[in-house]
DNA sequence: GTCAATTTTGAAATCGATTGCAAAGACTGG
DNA sequence: CCAGTCTTTGCAATCGATTTCAAAATTGAC
């Protein structure tokens, strides 16, 4: 005799109600080819006992686990982890966005991922799609990866040469937006801060530096940190050269590096200096003085990215999309 | 003849290597009871072809998963929704710890995961365990919980009746240390800003009255958010009362919005009014003025919270922890 | 009352791995 | 040279569901 301890198996369910396993498939999959009554005694049984369909059983049959797996890789962020809030708004609308559609949520490392290749992780994982955030050193492994049957999506800068799907904001009219900006002020000695490397910043510095039209000031720092904004700042407005009259952050989260730095060294904003970020991040709004910022819609991106992604699950490719920004102004 | 579309399986190595499929099972898991020359055949054969275990597969038979469902629950935020930088830190420093012992996250919010109710997760989503953040209503439901064999654990605040294994700061003693405060700054008019019906809030609270030892003001907003707090507080000001020289809010973000609100209504923090806020978030110390708060330490509590589920999910039950707190004195 | 059409049901194969057990092969000692 | 031990290997069962296909039950038409 076999003790049945663990949670109850289909096969129990199907013995209680005096039914085969496959009708108590059908039932609890509410398919036609059940009479209802039938059906309604299964499901009562069912939920009686407590009984849930063993997802990985399921998933194996099947040949879908309804999973996205979410990569998360931010090179640029120190010790490369999650630590900005534009992405972790990013990541909660994309988890929203998912959850609507019945998915779950992979969190993933970008190390984690990547052992074993970009390739293999949906057998590796056990997922039907991926949602990269941050494309950073990855555009040509992700021009392979389109090649494959698998599919995915990025969150990130977008290009010619992108053969895959790619979402990110329009950061060439971010960049000429602030540069039109600091224009109408009259402001006279830009300065960019941001680090090297990072594709979707250095396109909103190349805009910003056409648009400007003429010399400013490259101030680079090693990550998208705030303490690594503030200490670069604080060494600059300490070597003795006149002080910028207008910063452009390449992200919010530098912005107020910066703004730490400019007050510490008592410099007004917006009097003596503006000062826009970029993201418009949740703290951007919360922060004092209010932060004048490029605003990225996160909830529509993490809605596109998901609908895009499940388009290409469905086996449809998915064209690229950019989404449009907008000059917020606050106080600096 | 079969067409061998879609990934390899493990049957193609076996065919490939000339073995069969179980010395191929071994080899990859670097069983002594393959010879080391068949194992790096195998090993080699298997990466040359791109070869990864099926992991739905593999779940199933080991009836283990590796993977670690993250519910977030926190209906004190807005739209119920994951926005705190707190929670956010937290939630980064879990999946660190998770990582390091080669665990797969899933996010669930707690809508998807209490559809069928907690004992059924595991099974319904296919994981090994489940860490609980935020564990407002669900007091009740936790301790029954504790009966059944899922492993769990829960960031939250610690209770004598909590039967189940509960990690949160030491809420009571960062209460008393802000009345401290208060009073060795010889403030008179104390408030405590926070949500109603939030445990740990209400722990920081009632510990707070007591070691405060007078009357005070309360101020009851609808959630953690900073625009409700910024409101409520605004309101209060325009009321015609005394405003308060002392504001101990429930959480940083709330104390920032509090902040927002003295300030528009041309409060001197600290000078006319000392604010403390809660958690040492990293917005706190990136605030204007930075904030004077209590810290949590997200990290150790990522770190504790994974090595005592990975307890439980070997068997061994795990005792509650609480976690020590400081003060954190800034310039508010 | 018979036969075809339709609705329900169940037997058996399948998804892709892991593992218990038995057998084959290699070694050792007497 | 053979029995006994130890190392490697493979057969077959198993994990817990879904799905194909054929059989059984029901219905309807004439």
């Amino acid at each position: 005799m076999k003790k049945n301890t663990g949670p109850k198996r289909m096969d129990d369910i199907a013995r209680l109600a005096g039914v085969s396993k496959p009708t108590v498939s059908r039932a609890l999959q509410d398919s036609p080819l059940v009479s209802d009554e039938t059906k309604k005694r299964i499901l009562e049984i069912a939920r009686r006992h407590g009984y849930v369909v063993n997802r990985n059983a399921q998933n194996l049959r099947r040949r879908r686990t309804d999973t996205i797996a979410v990569v998360i890789d931010f090179p640029h962020l120190p010790d490369n982890r999650l630590t900005d809030p534009f992405h972790f708004e990013l990541l909660g609308n994309i988890t929203n966005a998912l959850a609507v559609r019945q998915q779950d949520v992979l969190l993933c490392s970008s190390q984690s991922a990547h052992s074993g290749g970009f390739e293999h992780l949906l057998s590796n994982k056990g997922v039907d799609g991926i949602i990269f955030l941050g494309q950073s050193g990855h555009h040509e492994e992700f021009r392979a990866l389109a090649r494959t049957a698998v599919p995915f999506v990025v969150w990130g800068a977008h290009r010619d040469d992108a053969t895959y799907c790619v979402l990110g904001s329009d950061n060439p009219l971010g960049g000429r937006l602030v540069a039109e900006r600091f224009r109408s002020l009259k402001r006279k000695r830009a300065m960019f801060l941001g680090p090297r490397g990072h594709i979707e910043i250095e396109q909103r510095h190349r805009s910003f530096a056409e648009s400007w039209g003429r010399a400013f000031e490259e101030l680079e720092v090693p990550d998208l940190s705030f303490v690594a904004s503030r200490d670069a700042m604080l060494e600059r407005l300490d070597s003795g050269k006149p002080a910028p009259d207008a910063v452009f952050a390449g992200s919010d989260t530098m912005a107020m590096g910066a703004l730490a730095a400019l007050r510490e060294r008592g410099i007004e904003v917006p009097a003596d200096c503006s000062v826009c970020g970029y993201d418009d991040s949740p703290s951007a709004v919360h922060h004092s003085p209010p932060l004048t910022t490029i605003r990225q819609d996160t909830r529509m991106a993490g809605a596109i990215l998901v609908e895009r992604l499940m388009q290409a699950i469905q086996g449809t490719p998915a064209a690229s999309v950019l989404l449009p920004t907008d000059l917020i102004v606050r106080a600096t």
